[in-house]
DNA sequence: GCCGTTTTCGGCCCGACTGTTTTCAGTCG
């Protein structure tokens, strides 16, 4: 079972919970004790789901080295319940709390506004089996009591999809334009997953500072590409825009605007986290400011900045890309927060594909060797590398493989570069199924160095792929593995690797992992960039660029960096160019 | 059901919006 199939199986379980606390339960005498164990034990599933979620390993791999218990939010007893579903397949404790319960209710939660107990009395009362049949129902009057059902479900149908960054981003600087239009705003910003350089944005949030909410309101919802209104009160309100996205706004006095960027910037397990820490001082914390839960007049305290904010609770600034409780808040309070990587410190581009033909086993880039030169210059980069793919094997003899790069290395040898110091010679070499490369040894000794990426067979048993991994990195020549997971968002999944033998390897041979820096790549992932930097592992960026405008993908990868903890010394980019060139022979 | 720099017992984040059961439940972020 995969982590999001177990984290599903931990979402049911909490809805079955949610149907054995009827809200009459509370008014009998006794029930309130049991509604509310209930309600607790609810939290504690949804917790576990969204641990599971987000795990950084493969929860089957956790079972194996005996570490459920080690993930936070699952503890003895749920650990007990996977341990049996892991070894015979099904957990008896999660059958009898499900028991009796329609299948179908799960799907139908999915729909917005549907949740447990809607999603059950549908399935149970009115026998809707799927979200065609809901449909059905909604059409012909009999849903009553959620608001639009039938976009609802058509925008549920069509959603399968997360918007890439530079998308989300495009959207939302559109509608904060829109906004500033409107006089009584003071200030919009975007906040959310993509505030949080988030790989992925499930949709857009936008906070406004003004001293006029319902004039701010109106003009929000007037927003001429809005196709409708979701909500709409006094201090938020959600639309949805073209491509069924969702659009959040919400609203603060400019005075206690520090307090909602907090709040809206998220994430939700950040916040949470936060919460619980501060009523442990004795603070409750909202988008308003902070409360003294103590003084009687509790008046809320009201920050006009984000720093003042932390400062307030002792902590330093946390950067937005690490607000997603994995230890954030502890670093913030010792004072060890990392210092992030930024943009600035980047002085290489190490994945780029160039249009010189060497007849490729993939996509060519369509730049030519000159225009990424120059292009490089403006981004004030000491040293690049070309990496095109390398000849495919099936149309060529070694010997023509080794003439093809023969003439690449004396194109890159003529080059001529102005500012930028180096052009290293390189190429993205697939690693073939059985781990070997498709390059003679003549072509390798060609190359400054090369990348190794996985191009087909992507499924593969874990143990297997490692192995096939292993051994194409082990060649002296090969110092990165390229895009390692393979994934592509919204596409494919990333393949399955035994990362701490990948770690182990690239520490101990000085390999380096690439952060893909291509918006629908974006890989390695920001969890397992995170693991590799605790590890000691050292990390390369490459834009992956097929055209010379696709070199600005760069603060994509750096916004990975970031969200995995990364500074300047984990990332071989920042070195300097005669730094570099002595770590490439190690 | 989980968890521990107030606690191994007794807590558990906080507020907005909708519809409607006019004081709250359900859902969401």
């Amino acid at each position: 079972m995969t982590n999001l199939e177990i984290a599903e199986l931990l979402r049911a379980v909490a809805a079955a919970y949610q149907l054995t606390a009827p809200a009459s339960a509370s008014r009998k005498r006794g029930g309130r004790e049991n509604a509310d164990k209930n309600k607790f034990k609810i939290i504690a599933y949804q917790r576990a789901a969204d641990a599971v979620e987000h795990a950084s390993s493969e929860l089957k791999d956790l079972w194996d080295d005996k570490k459920l218990e080690e993930v936070p939010g699952i503890g003895k007893s749920i650990a007990e319940h996977l341990d049996e579903l892991f070894r015979t397949g099904k957990s008896k404790h999660f059958e009898e709390v499900m028991e009796g319960l329609p299948p179908s209710m799960f799907d139908l939660m999915k729909v917005p506004g549907v949740g447990a107990k809607t999603g059950y009395k549908l399935a149970k009362e009115l026998g809707i089996k799927s979200l065609g049949e809901l449909e059905k129902a909604a059409k012909t009057g009999k849903i009553k009591g959620i608001p639009n059902i039938l976009k609802s479900i058509e925008e549920t149908k069509g959603r399968t999809r997360r918007l890439l960054l530079p998308y989300a981003s495009q959207i939302a600087d559109s509608l904060v334009e829109w906004l500033k239009t409107e006089p009584s705003v003071k200030e919009a910003v975007a906040l959310g997953s993509l505030r949080r350089k988030a790989a992925t944005v499930g949709d857009i949030d936008i906070a406004v500072a003004t001293n006029n909410p319902q004039k701010v309101m109106e003009h929000f919802t007037k927003y001429p590409k809005a196709q409708r209104v979701l909500e709409k009160g006094e201090a938020s309100a959600s639309i949805i825009v073209p491509g069924d996205i969702q659009v959040d706004l919400m609203v603060q006095s400019p005075d206690s605007f520090g307090a909602l960027l907090q709040h809206f910037t998220g994430s939700k397990h950040h916040n949470i986290a936060l919460r619980e820490y501060a009523l442990k001082k004795g603070l409750s914390l909202s988008e308003y400011g902070i409360k003294e839960l103590k003084s009687q007049n509790s008046k809320v305290i009201k920050f006009e900045t984000e720093e003042k904010f932390y400062k307030f609770l002792g902590l330093d600034c946390i950067e937005p890309e690490l607000r997603e409780d994995i230890g954030e808040i502890e670093a913030a309070l010792a004072h060890k927060l990392p210092h992030l990587v930024e943009l600035k410190d980047i002085k290489a581009d190490l994945q780029i594909h160039s249009d010189f033909d060497i007849e490729t086993s993939h996509d060519l880039g369509v730049s030519s060797a000159e225009e990424v030169v120059g292009k490089a210059n403006e981004l004030g980069y000491e040293y690049i590398a070309f990496t095109e793919h390398n000849p495919s094997k099936s149309g060529h003899s070694e010997k023509q493989i080794v003439e093809l790069l023969k003439k690449k290395r004396e194109k890159i040898e003529k080059i001529n570069y102005s500012r930028i110091q180096k052009v290293f010679n390189s190429l993205e070499i697939d690693i073939m199924p059985d781990g070997s490369l498709p390059v003679p040894e003549a072509g390798l000794e060609l190359l400054d160095f090369a990348l190794v990426s996985i191009h087909g067979s992507f499924k593969m048993p874990r143990e297997q792929m490692t192995k096939r991994v292993l051994s194409a990195l082990a060649h002296p020549k090969v110092k990165i593995f390229a895009h390692p997971t393979a994934r592509k968002l919204n596409e494919r999944e990333g393949v399955e690797l035994n990362w701490p033998e990948i770690f182990d390897f690239c520490k101990s041979k000085s390999k380096w992992l690439e952060i893909n820096s291509d918006p629908m790549r974006l890989d390695l992932p920001d969890t397992l960039v995170h693991e590799a930097v605790k590890f000691g592992v050292k990390l390369s960026m490459g834009t992956d660029a097929h055209h010379k405008d696709n070199m600005d993908f760069m603060q994509f990868g750096v916004s990975v960096a970031r969200r995995g903890w990364a500074q300047k010394d984990d990332i071989v980019n920042c070195l300097s160019l005669s730094e570099f060139e002595e770590v490439i022979i190690k």
